[in-house]
DNA sequence: GTTAGTAGTTACCCAAAGGTAAGCCCTTAC
DNA sequence: GTAAGGGCTTACCTTTGGGTAACTACTAAC
């Protein structure tokens, strides 16, 4: 593990505008689903039960309200191409992809975070 | 249209495997306040009330609450000082700290947004 | 004795999130 | 005609989050 030394010691100031930073991120990114939502998409663009189907658990009534809510911020973009029937085709957007080094340090972090339960999880039985 | 079910496509393991990993990070983290007390205890340790006063909005009952369970969790430890009356310290834990970057990186996230946003409120006045 | 501060707990209540199940409209396939 | 997707919507219900306010136990100060 890496050991940073020179923690620069921030000033309140620099510390309260960070904490009102992340208070601002995650009152867009809200919720159970967003952030994943968002990263199935930039990964590739999907169709509705596409995605139903790789977000294991969501229901077609909160994916549905999830889009829509994803739509309005601007974080994706509902094509809909007039194939018979129509094909209806979720992208995410450029700004969605500002998140790409948030969704890959979660990422990082939730893989550790899994190891490390798992090692809990052996310890207790 | 035909669904192909078997795409060769590169690296979908992978994607598969981040998005795990985000909903894995999420299930810990979720609600409105977590990684924002995580954040604040990681600049420096505080006593209920200063956490309570630094975080606006959050009611001492949340407040309770979401201490309880970040302590279960292992982000934070409550340390009492057997002073007169007795202090009561949350400090953050070395496994908070691990969150280092994700939190920077939601932090600078959250920073342009807000700017976006002002943007937009500009445009539409 | 009263007030104030610390660190909460308890009771009550409301609203939002989210799950389940069914249905709907459209079209192609059998 | 019937079934099988695809892309949702609707109704219904439960769970959770979270707000308010009151209250406790302890101590020190006025």
């Amino acid at each position: 593990m890496k050991i940073i030394k020179n923690e620069p010691l921030p000033g309140k100031a620099e510390c309260a505008g960070s904490l009102k930073n992340v208070l601002d991120a995650l009152y867009v990114l809200n919720g159970k689903w967003k952030l994943a939502l968002i990263l199935s998409l930039v990964q590739s663009s999907k169709r509705f039960n596409e995605i139903q189907h790789e977000i294991a658990g969501i229901s077609s009534k909160v994916l549905a309200k999830e889009l829509k809510d994803l739509e309005l911020n601007d974080f994706i973009e509902r094509k809909v191409y007039p194939t018979t029937p129509v094909t209806i085709i979720y992208e995410a957007t450029g700004y969605s992809r500002t998140l790409k080094s948030v969704l890959g340090e979660l990422s990082a972090w939730g893989e550790q975070h899994r190891e490390k339960i798992k090692q809990s999880m052996r310890k207790q039985s």
